[in-house]
DNA sequence: CTCCTGATTCAAGCTACTCGAACAAAACAC
DNA sequence: GTGTTTTGTTCGAGTAGCTTGAATCAGGAG
């Protein structure tokens, strides 16, 4: 797992497509000019490959504007059905989502990175700009702090060496120093809090998903307005609701 | 919409590298030397492949196993919540397969071919192939064919054409003659039936979602065993149902 | 009407993708 | 233990095919 990405030659025709794939995620729609711009190569380069992924169902092209196709949910509804916590987490977030009616998430390690894979919203919840699928750095919340102390300090490392401390608010944990402390804190006390270090005015609790040998997972966490979250229900009802849910999902895992 | 995706010239560096995507969605987990034998060139060059895929988190690697990566999961979100219809249809499928306690799917057309953007299972609900994100001929089922069916004519010979009538079961419609006879009565009723054309011992009612020139944005269905989903429940009762969601889905498409 | 902007096609050139051979590492047989 | 087989991986050379820029086509605006 999360082994280094140095590929000794890769083929830039392949990443080239991708980077396609990414810039249709992050603006939504793009015309073959637009994309030109952004890629660094020819108008008629940019157009074969358009062309080339939308016959593949991969993009949808409008007129002249191209767009994600949602064949894409096809290859993620496969990748996420490959963890087994899929199954056994969905029912219990939708649970907790009920019970505390603040916005629930089940984050898994991937790359060094987490991915969202299942999210319930109460009530009350918030949205904020995750959603399923999305990756984010580890150490900007939550759940994702939860698993980072969760993993064998050589995986930490790695992890911040290759992904750095990118700050996102004022709050979030940019220091190397600052985050190992953080981290001997989550593994005492077997949770990890978020004070808006992900989003101004967004309080969260985070607990992980351990194997049998106290390895991460996966995590689940709460979030919600600091206005809410804050107090005795924060700092210790939450976080007791949390584990009692990992715990089960936990145990559940470990026997089929 | 459906533009037949003939590319002048293809790269075929991205159509193999999509191959390889296919060929881990349908089997799962692939080694380097299993591709090879799938693809038709050499094994370092499906190494090559492989190692920059997954460089970019679209396939994982656990040891010599590689596998779709949950990056597509990202992807594919930001695809489906391009369709407004999804959340409009959203809630309606959850609530309809509470009442029904069947399995309900929504889906829309892409490329001449139908994809599941959302399904909801009732407490008696079946597992079958389908799961969300499945590409499925629309001739094949009953959201399908309510959604061919309420398509204009010449689009209609052009995904016969492009994608065939292929089987599936012994009642799978294969004669072109006999699908725009079952095009005429659907148009008549306003909403499909599919009896074991799908699975086999699989009963379902679908009713297309339409524009406001009656063009179909998608479909909606209730599937279930042929033994629970038959006489005057599956003919009258089950499309009345359906009917009144479709309706109130359009009205508040086109109304927002 | 002309002008402009965008998509699309095409031949030609040369980049970089493909190949096969060679190496390393693991699994297995005996 | 050794030899054998199977796997992933690297690398140089050759050429397939990708990239390019120019030319063409389509649609809108003035």
């Amino acid at each position: 797992m999360a082994i280094p990405p140095a590929v000794n030659r890769p083929v830039r025709t392949i990443e080239r497509a991708i980077e396609i794939m990414e810039y249709l995620k992050e603006n939504d729609t793009a015309t073959v000019s637009e994309m030109t711009d952004h890629l660094d190569c020819a108008k008629s380069t940019t157009h074969r490959y358009m062309k080339t992924l939308a016959a593949n169902s991969l993009l949808v092209e409008d007129g002249n504007e191209y767009q994600l196709g949602i064949r894409f949910l096809d290859y993620g509804e496969v990748a996420r059905n490959k963890y087994r916590l899929y199954d056994e987490a969905k029912p219990r977030v939708d649970e907790l989502a009920e019970e505390t009616e603040e916005k629930i998430w089940c984050a898994v390690e991937e790359h060094g990175r987490s991915v969202h894979i299942y999210g319930a919203q109460g009530k009350h919840s918030v949205q904020t700009y995750a959603r399923v699928g999305h990756r984010n750095y580890l150490h900007q919340h939550a759940a994702g702090k939860a698993i980072l102390a969760h993993l064998p300090d050589s995986q930490i490392t790695e992890t911040i060496d290759r992904h750095g401390l990118p700050g996102r608010t004022p709050q979030t944990i940019t220091d190397r120093d600052e985050l190992w402390e953080e981290i001997e804190t989550i593994r005492d006390r077997g949770y990890a809090f978020n004070f808006q270090e992900s989003v101004e005015g967004l309080h969260a609790v985070g607990a992980p998903i351990t194997d049998e040998n106290d390895v991460a997972i996966g995590a689940i966490s709460v979030s919600g307005p600091a206005s809410r979250l804050e107090g005795p229900f924060l700092r210790d009802e939450l976080p007791t609701l949390l584990l009692g849910v990992v715990n089960e999902i936990g145990i559940n895992m470990a026997h089929p």
